[in-house]
Formats: structure tokens, C-alpha cells, sequence
RNA sequence: GCCGGAGUAGCUCAGCGGUAGAGCAAUCGCUUCGUAAGCGAUCGGCCCGGGGUUCGAUUCCCCGCUCCGGCUCCA
């Protein structure tokens, strides 16, 4: 802990209840954490953030500033200005020529504690900072803390408020870059000021700072949108609406094979196919909630003799009629009812992109009504559920996250704690019975029920929401649903939404960045380009498609006039799994010659081998050739 | 929706006050080839739309449209 190189180069202590202090706090126990933890690096983010806010204030005279916290995405940190206008790419790069000399002075970062009144004092003229201080000040007095006491960072001229930890000073910055400046509301409120905000990345070294670099660079050639447009699955056409993409016939059998898949799946796990209209009534809505909580989302009604017509948001209530539309029993549940229903959503323009953002998508959705009693099973299967398919799909990179209560304000929950309390139990209990890693997080639970998020991972180690398992007590109410139980008494249902894939547009959207384009063989659009050497065996080669296309795959000719290396070249392109060259030999032997994705080649397969491979490599879902 | 950036050939992009260029793709020849770019020719553009400034606008200004990035991970 002496050791005087560790503490040059140490970030900041974690002391034994977990805080973390400055490391020129040199406290007398606690751990060193070092620049390259991912604690470590928030604060040589946030240190960074500080170096960029003065750099701003000093090139900017009468610039304002907000906040400027260390985030995960992009992995770096941004700070909120005001400076009257937007910054353009020069200053861009005067802010970062004038930050490099900030730290190449290598300013101490001092930190004191002072009242909120002498804050507000010292930022008499920050706007932004005399609001948060007031926030802090209303917060503890709300708690009856005496803590009036906030911190200060100050390095050279500059201070600014701050939590802290800082880096002992700035030189201790090894690594940055400024990324993007876009425009960004105040505390997030689109009725607010719109502020300027600067987003950059700093890491523990140079090589550090280059991988990630290099890491951002890979992530955007998978894109999902220019690889959607280069291996021809979806388009944007401007005479469509926005966020109304089309699948191109590639897309479209790759949506086909992801739909027969998931079918199989659930009907395999007892689920029940329904189909219901893009529409409802608004009255409809109106039972269950929606048009009052989740109206901002909808398409405004179709008006039409007399009825308002909504393009449905969600496909619960539709369900729900089902299940309402005959006298349940105790020994019919649970009634497990699913769909790949179409759902329309007012998404705001900005947010749209490619297949990841829509406002028409199909939802594989599900519906489990079954009886309190029955809902750990019905959990526990739809979370094994997601397991195998995410494993048959080879996602490997995700978290599972229980969303509970906010256990400080009940109020805006429905239903009683009881049953509140005994369902977040249930489902704890459960995960800890699969043995599934999760955390849980307090106050992410709908309004009508906990429920367990399951989050994908992308290249860039952004968590999105993929998979769902939602319990619901409000609905079965709200329709009054109810099912005679083995007592002859009516008794109320419990409803459990749930989703596996995603919507199809989101999933194909992950798919492609998973893949990088190249598709598992039984997810590929097209399974074998057969390469004819020249127009002798053009005869063979449309034989060995036709022979492929009779036990199910799908397989064409390259009989254009290019030669054979640009015709390679083409289906690596396209990210084709197997290139079959067939020139005399193979022709006279009845052989193909496999070339696979990686480079790769076999010559001299015969041709009912490679078939017979192409069939299990499909029967079995192979991930890799 | 809001802030910024960008819209030039099918795609990727260069040009930027003086009537528009490259590579790839496409089409047509020649080539009939052994595993990631054979050779040649041809075709292809209201330089997003509308207004303005100018002798003259793809270029500068304004207004739309479309696309891209971002819009609290709370000092």
C-alpha cells in the first residue's frame, strides 16, 4: 500500500465498507484500485470529464456547465455545456488540444467540503450548478440529514462540484479522445434547455484506448444496417413511412425460418397458436388500460362509422378475449396462448433506425393464464425456454435481471403487498433453484407485477431488454376473468406475459451483428453456391441445386461469365456458408469442391456426402460448419 | 419531436461559384478459367425538393424532405 509506484499509478481506494476516497486521501486501510478496473476507469472517465469542462470554461468565456458523469456507452464519459451555440468539429478540436495541455501540466485535484450556502455563492453564475445544489439541499432536508456539506474538486483555476473520487492529478490521464458533441435536455426534459453536449472516451493507456477504438470500428462494420443492405435483407423506401422497413426475398427467409422455429418451439412447450387482426376497438384499449397509460405510443384512432379503430399496441387484450370467451375450468389451465402478433407503436422519428427501432414489428408473444399455485412452473419453463433457444440461436452474452418493487414507494404499485411480496419471492426463488446468475433491480417492476428482464449484450456491451417474463394481477381484474376452481368457486386467474425472441425485426437485427452476416447453414438464405469452372459444367451444377433443393435447401448457380476467383470472391461476400466448385474432376468423379466461409476447402467430397452433411447440419441447428 | 451532421451514378465516395468525376456494380464483347478483383467497351446523374443571392449555383443563404449521431447510466 506504500508502495509508492502502485499509488502513482493507483486511481482511487475502496475502503472496507465499499466507499471509494481519493488516493491523496491516503486512508489507512483499504484496497488500491488501479487504473484498468472498471471502477478505476470511471474515475479516470470522470477526471477526464473535469479536464473537458475546464478546458471549455477556459476557451469559452461565460460558458455554462452542467453535468459530466463517466458512462458505459459509449465507455467514456460527457459533460453538458452552454456556450450559446452548438460546437463545431474545430472546436472539437481546440477543446481537446487545450485539454492535452491541462493534463500535460499536471494539475493536483484538491478536494474540500463546504456548506450548500457557500456552493451557491461560488457558483453564483452556473445556473445548471446552483440546480443541482438545490437539489442536494431539498434532499436532505427531506431526510432530516444534517449533510449540508457537499464536495469540491478544484485543479488549477477550475472547480467544480463532484462526489469524487478524482484521479490524483491530471497528468494521471494516460489515454483520451473526444468522440461526438449532440445536443442533449437539460436533466433529460425535452420541455427544458436544450444544452450541447461533448461525449469522449479515456482509458488507462494508449493500447487500451486503441482496442476500443479498433473494437468501435469492427462493431460498425457488423452494423446490422449496412450489412442488411449488403447481403440484401431489408430496405427503407422513401415513398413507405419511416420505420416501416421491407424484408427483401433474403430478409424474408430468414424471417420465415426464425418464425417456424420459434412455433416449433412453443408448441412443443404446450403453447396454443392464435391469430389476431392488426386492430381493435378503442373501447377495448380502454378496458384494459392501454389507451390511458400507453396511449403516447399509439397511432392516433381510425375514425370509421362511427367506431374508433386503434392499430393494436399490444396483443394482451386480444388474448385476453380468447381466454374470456368460453367458462374456463381449474383442469384447462394453464392456457398457454401465443402469437407472432403484429404491433403498431408511435415510436418519435428520431428514435427509428434500421430493423432495431419500427413502428410495425411482430412481437413473439405469449400469454400464460394459469392459477397463483401454477405460476413458479410456468416461470421457471419460460425461463428454460429462453435458455434453449438462446442456445440453439448461440447468444451466450446476456444477464438476467429480477425487476422488483421500489420498496420505498409502494403506493404506485397495484394489488396488495401480500401478494406483491409472495410473487417476488416466487420468482427468486426459482432463479436460485435453475441456478441462473441475476441481479435484481429495485424499482424496474411494472406497475402490475414484477417480472424478469433478460438482457442481450451487443459488440459494444450495450444491454437491451430482449426477453421478458412479466406476471400481471391487474388484467385478469380489469376483464374480470375469472376460472371455476376443483371447489366449484370462481377464482381469479393470474396472467403472465411473456416473450422469447424479441419481435422478429429486433431479433434479425441482433442476429446479423452476432453473426457479422455469416449465418448458421440452417439460418442461411442461401445454403450452397455451386461455382461452375466453365460452361461444360454448367449441366452438373444445375444438377447438384436441383438435388439440393430436393431434400429441402436451398442452393443456386453462379453461371455468370466472371471468372472463377471473382465468383469466390462475390459469395464470400455475401457471407454464402458453402461455395461448391465443380470443374472436370468433380463432374467425372460425381464430387464436389467445398469451400467454406473461413477459407477453408475439401476437394473430392462426394456429392451425397455433402448433401447428407447440409441435411444434419440443419436438423441439427449447427452453429459452425 | 428537439440539437447537430450528412444527402452527388445502383453502392462507396471525390469535387465546391464557370454546364460533373473515380472505384465497384450493371450491360455487351473477348476470355472457359481450379479457390477473395482477367481484358476491353458501353450504359448510367433535375448533384434530395423548393425559394433566394449572383452575369452564372451541385457549390453560398433560407425553408422543407430523407438518412445518421445524441437527448439524466442523476454532483
Amino acid at each position: 500500500m506504500t508502495n509508492p509506484e502502485a499509488v502513482s499509478e493507483g486511481a482511487c481506494y475502496r475502503l472496507p465498507d465499499g466507499s471509494l476516497v481519493d488516493v491523496a486521501s491516503s486512508p489507512s486501510s483499504g484496497e488500491l484500485i488501479s487504473q484498468s478496473d472498471p471502477v478505476g476507469r470511471e474515475v479516470v472517465r470522470h477526471s477526464t470529464a473535469h479536464v473537458l469542462a475546464q478546458a471549455v470554461l477556459s476557451l469559452y468565456p461565460g460558458a455554462k456547465y452542467a453535468i459530466g458523469p463517466p458512462v458505459s456507452d459509449p465507455p467514456g464519459f460527457y459533460y453538458d455545456f452552454d456556450i450559446g451555440r452548438p460546437f463545431t468539429p474545430e472546436d472539437l478540436e481546440q477543446i481537446e488540444a487545450k485539454m492535452r495541455e491541462i493534463i500535460e501540466a499536471d494539475q493536483p485535484f484538491t478536494r474540500e467540503e463546504v456548506t450548500i450556502t457557500v456552493a451557491l455563492d461560488l457558483f453564483a453564475d452556473q445556473p445548471y450548478k446552483r440546480e443541482i445544489l438545490e437539489g442536494i439541499g431539498e434532499e436532505s432536508a427531506s431526510e432530516g440529514v444534517a449533510g449540508d456539506k457537499v464536495s469540491l474538486y478544484r485543479n488549477d483555476g477550475f472547480v467544480d462540484l463532484c462526489r469524487g473520487p478524482h484521479l490524483p492529478s491530471t497528468g494521471r490521464i494516460h489515454a483520451f479522445q473526444l468522440l461526438k458533441t449532440s445536443g442533449a435536455y437539460w436533466r433529460g426534459d425535452e420541455k427544458r434547455q436544450m444544452l450541447q453536449r461533448i461525449y469522449g472516451t479515456a482509458w488507462e493507456s494508449q493500447e487500451a484506448l486503441d482496442d476500443y477504438l479498433q473494437r468501435k470500428d469492427e462493431a460498425e462494420q457488423r452494423d446490422h444496417v449496412r450489412l442488411g443492405r449488403q447481403l440484401e435483407i431489408f430496405a427503407n423506401f422513401s415513398q413507405l413511412p419511416a420505420g416501416f422497413p421491407v424484408w427483401l426475398p433474403k430478409g424474408a427467409t430468414i424471417r420465415r425460418l426464425l418464425e417456424e422455429f420459434i412455433l416449433e418451439e412453443e408448441r412443443r412447450a404446450g403453447y396454443q397458436h392464435v391469430v389476431t387482426p392488426h386492430v381493435g376497438k378503442k373501447e377495448l384499449y380502454e378496458t384494459s388500460g392501454h389507451w390511458e397509460h400507453f396511449r403516447d405510443n399509439m397511432f392516433p384512432p381510425i375514425e370509421l362509422e362511427h367506431e374508433s379503430l386503434v392499430l393494436k399496441p399490444m396483443n394482451c387484450p386480444h388474448h385476453i378475449l380468447i381466454y374470456a370467451s368460453e367458462l374456463r375450468s381449474y383442469r384447462d389451465l394453464p392456457l398457454r396462448i401465443a402469437e407472432l402478433g403484429a404491433m403498431y407503436r408511435y415510436e418519435r422519428s428520431g428514435t427509428l433506425r434500421g430493423l432495431n427501432r419500427v413502428r410495425y414489428m411482430i412481437l413473439n408473444d405469449a400469454h400464460i393464464f394459469c392459477t397463483r399455485e401454477q405460476i413458479k412452473e410456468e416461470f421457471t419453463a419460460v425461463v428454460k425456454m429462453v435458455e434453449r433457444v438462446y442456445g440453439i440461436l448461440g447468444i451466450t452474452n446476456y444477464n438476467y435481471r429480477l425487476s422488483l418493487r421500489d420498496s420505498g414507494d409502494t403506493e404506485k404499485y397495484h394489488g396488495d403487498a401480500e401478494m406483491w411480496e409472495q410473487a417476488e419471492s416466487l420468482l427468486r426463488e426459482s432463479l436460485l433453484e435453475l441456478g441462473v446468475p441475476f441481479r435484481e433491480a429495485e424499482g424496474e417492476a411494472n406497475f402490475y407485477g414484477p417480472k424478469l428482464d433478460i438482457q442481450l449484450v451487443d459488440l459494444l456491451g450495450r444491454e437491451e431488454t430482449y426477453s421478458t417474463v412479466q406476471l400481471d394481477f391487474l388484467l385478469p381484474k380489469r376483464f374480470e376473468l375469472t376460472y371455476i376452481g376443483d371447489d366449484g368457486n370462481e377464482h381469479r386467474p393470474v396472467m403472465v406475459h411473456r416473450g422469447i425472441i424479441s419481435t422478429l425485426e429486433r431479433i434479425v437485427s441482433y442476429l446479423i451483428e452476432l453473426y457479422g452476416g455469416a449465418f448458421p447453414v440452417w439460418f442461411a438464405p442461401v445454403q450452397a453456391l455451386v461455382i461452375p469452372i466453365a460452361d461444360r459444367h454448367h449441366e452438373y451444377a444445375n444438377q447438384l441445386v436441383e438435388r439440393i433443393s430436393s431434400v429441402g435447401g436451398r442452393a443456386a448457380v453462379d453461371a455468370s461469365g466472371e471468372t472463377l476467383g471473382n465468383r469466390i470472391r462475390k459469395a464470400q461476400g455475401q457471407k454464402v456458408p458453402y461455395m461448391l466448385v465443380v470443374g472436370d474432376k468433380e463432374l467425372e468423379a460425381g464430387t464436389v469442391s467445398v469451400r467454406l466461409r473461413s477459407g477453408e476447402e475439401k476437394r473430392g467430397v462426394p456429392a451425397e456426402e455433402f448433401v447428407s452433411n447440409l441435411v444434419s447440419d440443419v436438423e441439427e441447428k449447427r452453429l459452425s460448419q
